[in-house]
DNA sequence: ACAAAAGTGTTGTGCGTACACCCATGC
DNA sequence: GCATGGGTGTACGCACAACACTTTTGT
């Protein structure tokens, strides 16, 4: 091979990825402190350099391995980021992925071997080269495609009650929702099986148990699906995020 | 500089572009006959690779000149593609990206010393390495952004016509619409100013000439819109686009 | 005069939002 | 027994789809 190309430039190419999780109730960013320079130290999301042999897909989940020791991740690719100086060392393109994962899957372990934290994304603090617009740029993507895939499962555990479902779709929407209207719509998706089992840590009544339904989920993964509701009337989530 | 990153992979970076256009009732899609091998002489996207000393969005336009001699040309970026054996050549990733030209702008002079043509996509040929994909995507990406963004003006003249206009929107999402409705709707966002001379070509009657109103464009453009209608009953067009 | 495309309003209904009270339990 | 969060049904309004006839003018 490489008998084609010969004069053209070579490019570095990393690959980012924007990790959200959901837990006490707050939509969040693993984030970790580099380890090497140029920028050693300073907050960014977790990255690495693509290899030879590898595609983008199979980099990104090289990457997520790496920090959280989980194989199965739903991700997606966000976009390329390639402005010429974005990186201060040397040019480098990055292709950037977001990723959804269940915080207490296992805890990250390996995450704190990396100096890894979850962040709240109220919370996000200024991130070395142009991290903060991939941010950015992730949430806006999660909020859009939380409308037609019904995504908001990658981030919960097995079982979750209703309850945590709406302030899942609150904290993504930053926006409150009405109670009445959030269950009647979502569970006429037959989207959601009910269990006998209650959950009794948050309330004394105890809330039932759902799982989401597989078949269900694929159906709407490929067909489309569509769940969108205006917020609560005058209620907007106070603070609103500021990346 | 270069004291960064030494340990790792370079890679060729290429920039591919969709070209959409609109022309006699039918998208169309900017295609040409490779110049170079690999894979001399079959059917492609543009494309190019990107230089050490440009962005990627200047590596799109650079492009994007080069083929149409136009500058100011509507462009997002699509997608990376970069499975390793994508270009049989050597391994190269690519950025893609899609845009839309009004096609009578000039006639796209360089278009045609590049060997391009216009063709509809619902005559797509088989394309060089994973170029149908892109299409695929792009186009897919172009029925979900015409929704939200009221971008069906790029590929217009300055001035067209109401039938025009709808004809165009039945173009990309392959489906008839209800005059009346259409027209309604469309004409209640502000978005249109009409004209007092009409185009005679297409009718007896004739029909009046329209321009976009740019102030409200641009503001639709950042604040949202959403343009959305249902097929007419029983009536996708026939002979859907198969790329 | 007729063919061919442009232009024009109204009605019904389904979806989505607003809204308030009872229930179960732990303390 | 009371405080806390979970669970439930209805009514109204609006946005959207359905639908058919008249107008203009070139030939």
């Amino acid at each position: 091979m490489e008998i084609f190309y010969i004069d053209e430039d070579k490019h570095y190419v990393a690959i980012d990825c924007i990790i959200f999780g959901f837990d006490a109730g707050e939509l969040k960013l693993l984030l970790l402190k580099r380890k090497f320079e140029p920028a050693k130290g300073e907050w960014s999301v977790m990255g690495g350099f693509l290899k030879r042999e590898e595609s983008l897909d199979e980099g990104a989940r090289r990457i997520l391995l790496q920090l959280t020791g989980l194989t199965d991740i739903y991700m997606e690719q966000l976009q390329s980021f390639g402005d010429v100086n974005r990186d201060p060392g040397e040019r480098t393109i990055s292709i950037a992925f977001w990723a959804l994962i269940k915080v207490n899957d296992n805890d990250i372990k390996l995450a704190k071997t990396h100096g890894a934290q979850w962040v709240s994304i109220e919370k996000i603090p200024q991130l070395i080269f142009d991290h903060n617009n991939m941010v950015q740029k992730g949430l806006k993507t999660l909020r859009n495609k939380i409308v037609t895939k019904p995504i908001g499962f990658e981030l919960l555990p097995e079982k979750f009650t209703l309850p945590q479902l709406q302030s899942l779709y609150e904290a993504i929407n930053q926006e409150q929702m009405d109670k009445r209207n959030f269950r009647k719509r979502i569970l006429e998706t037959g989207l959601l099986d009910k269990m006998e089992e209650k959950e009794k840590q948050s309330s004394k009544k105890g809330a039932y148990y759902y799982m989401f339904n597989k078949e269900k989920y694929r159906l709407f993964a490929e067909m489309g699906f569509h769940f969108q509701m205006k917020a609560k009337k005058d209620s907007l989530i106070k603070g609103n995020c500021q990346v």
